[in-house]
DNA sequence: CCTCTTTGTTCATTCTGTGAATTTAACTGC
DNA sequence: GCAGTTAAATTCACAGAATGAACAAAGAGG
């Protein structure tokens, strides 16, 4: 385990990312002196080390970086069948891969894990002695400890301690998150968000999910539900949801929606693209269609701006494409909902994903917890 | 100046009430030969004093507790003319009244507060001595380090830095905040949302104003507009606001729109509680405005929940009931419009309130500075 | 080669908090 | 009324983290 001193410097590193001993005494309110002993640990414990020489004026400077192979982590998606586990070092680089069947019984998940583990590991040997948790991303609500399932539907959960099983199984460090919220994790630590304070990501895919950063950390609601726009009321008295209600943001912008409501007008459309080259021919439908998803979509982000006014939106998806109808409507939705003044101080960034996101994403839980600690 | 460990053990206590020190200790993960020592210097400053003794087996505990009169804190308001001034104690109570007149230069301002301050203070003698801090509350976006007011429609105001100007004149520490922020966080210091971590305060009023507390901390959002609800379409296509779009959660829901409503339709209802008189007698379009309103704020409340799940929802209001007509339609709304399996998970509290709301506020500003001070 | 500048380290000191032992002030049962 | 029990609060020697000042290191520039 590691003080709380050095969990802020590798933080503030991950954040701002190589920088040298003096600036990183800075930025964290400590004298060098101090910094000096915490970096001398770190490098040591293998998780730091020194990379570039800045040369200047006075004696050059060394940047100091989180080390790549410094300590690894395993994450593993329960949203497809069969199950990815992916392996991942310190930067959020993926450095093997493994499947493993998908099952609804946390035991035999469990057991399925510590049989698929050593098969991921033997590509990396020096990973196995470094590895320093596990994570796993799932559809559903999970405690704040992320230790326990809360309620899954797809999963059929209730309450499933599912990383303590794991935990004694495996004997590894072991957290889970909801899907979305691992995904915003991912893009916290690795990605496009490092330095952003308070954003939210959007993963567009068959079902809308949602997640918030505040004030650096993941936001997760009272109940852990935060974020979980895909059942606002977009369209009141609209098309009734699975979920009991009607006009839910699901029902209109999901990408099953849209795939739906194409084959309700008679489309022969399989994916979004398909849909976008109809409308670019002048089909009606499929302009229309697109219309009423990007409007849904656009509005549901303005509603996120003014309701919480973060410093980016980010839009994840793993098929279709944001440069279309689709993106356009939505996007001059968005603009046009929000307070005439604040309108475009918010940067609504759309980014393609690889099939990997989820098992990053679970990954990246179990870095969040190496890094920075459980939230508390 | 106090020590971080002085400010965690007066927060904790303005959190928890007044408790012993061995469960502050425990509370604040301390032990309790730290707790003593921080305890008796507290009570040497004269902010903490010891109440209630607890029997019960072995030694007694003896309740620690903020002294009322260990320090006092000045609110001024901003939104009314005259301007109110209120000088509060450190429980939040409100022990002397004045008022000024409201002037827009910032300058002015200055100089009628320094004026003002000595009869304020004239009524309670020690508080001249313990006077701890200034808050002013306004109407518009201020920046995070509560000084400068970015920006206000009302005031006619741009980055002008108020609290510096007051505090040169006055050598005072001076904070200012956003109004309806400014009753959140006295809701969290003095009133019902003390312990709770998550919450969301609207205000309504002839406008509607909101703000989120999140982690216990408030949160402004990137660019100040947190909590910006007013202007959320909730109305597609709706009637024109006058920031520029339609259907905005202010044109249908405030106090000034139910007003004016009840204005177009020819009713001659000056106030929310005649026009809910009329609908209670079958009047309806009296019953048309108020289902209307209704449903347009249950719904903006609904997406609140949906977005971050907050622990409570305060609605504060000055005028007006919420047990009619109105509140029905609303807290109904609030229901349909949420995830059926969150419904009624999230409690919605309506609190008349006192035309001292807003002064009151801004002393609580002052006093969140003293206890906890600024955000980081 | 010498001076200047800035980074990074060393070391004695300060400060905050801990653990164990101690004191205090009740209650309990005889 | 008096020992015995219980739990709160305090005291005190000590550990660990951070500081400030001094110093060593490593180049730039004349």
């Amino acid at each position: 385990m590691l003080t709380s001193s050095q969990q802020q410097l590798l933080r503030v590193i991950s954040q701002s990312g190589p920088s040298s001993r003096t600036v990183l005494a800075a930025s964290m309110g400590l004298s060098k002196a101090a910094m000096s002993g915490i970096a001398r640990d770190l490098i040591a414990l293998g998780v730091l080390r020194e990379t570039e020489t800045i040369y200047g004026q006075g004696r050059p400077s060394i940047l100091l970086d989180l080390h790549p192979e410094g300590a690894f982590f395993v994450g593993i998606s329960l949203l497809e069948d069969p199950a990815p586990l992916v392996l991942s070092d310190f930067n959020g680089n993926i450095v093997a891969r493994q499947t493993m069947p998908l099952s609804r019984d946390p035991e035999i998940i469990a057991a399925l894990i510590s049989e698929a583990l050593p098969k991921l590991l033997a590509e990396r040997k020096d990973a196995a002695r470094k590895l320093s948790g596990l994570g796993v991303a799932l559809s559903g609500f999970v405690d704040e400890k992320q230790e326990s399932c809360v309620q899954s539907t797809l999963l059929g959960w209730q309450d499933v301690p599912l990383a303590r099983i794991i935990r004694q199984k495996t004997g590894i460090q072991t957290f889970i998150e909801n899907d979305a919220k691992a995904v915003a994790v991912s893009e916290k630590l690795f990605g496009i968000a490092r330095d952003i304070q308070n954003f939210s990501v959007v993963s567009f895919d068959d079902g809308i999910g949602c997640a918030h950063f505040i004030r650096g950390e993941l936001y997760r609601g009272n109940h852990g539900g935060a974020g979980e726009i895909a059942h606002c009321t977009i369209e009141p008295n609209g098309s009734p949801c699975r979920c009991g209600k009607r006009g839910c943001l699901d029902t209109v912008a999901s990408l099953k929606a849209i795939k739906e409501m194409a084959k309700t007008e008679g489309l022969a459309c399989q994916s979004l693209n398909e849909l976008e080259t109809e409308a670019s021919l002048g089909n009606a439908a499929a302009i229309r269609i697109l219309h009423r998803a990007g409007n849904a979509l656009g509005l549901a982000i303005a509603h996120l701006i003014q309701f919480n006014d973060p410093g980016l939106i980010l839009i994840t998806h793993l098929e279709g494409r944001f440069d279309g109808l689709f993106g356009t409507v939505m996007r001059q939705a968005a603009e046009a909902n929000v307070l005439p003044r604040c309108a475009g101080q918010t940067p609504v960034r759309t980014q393609h994903v690889d099939g990997d996101v989820w098992a990053r994403g679970a990954a990246s839980i179990a870095a969040h917890n190496f890094l920075i600690g459980p939230t508390p």
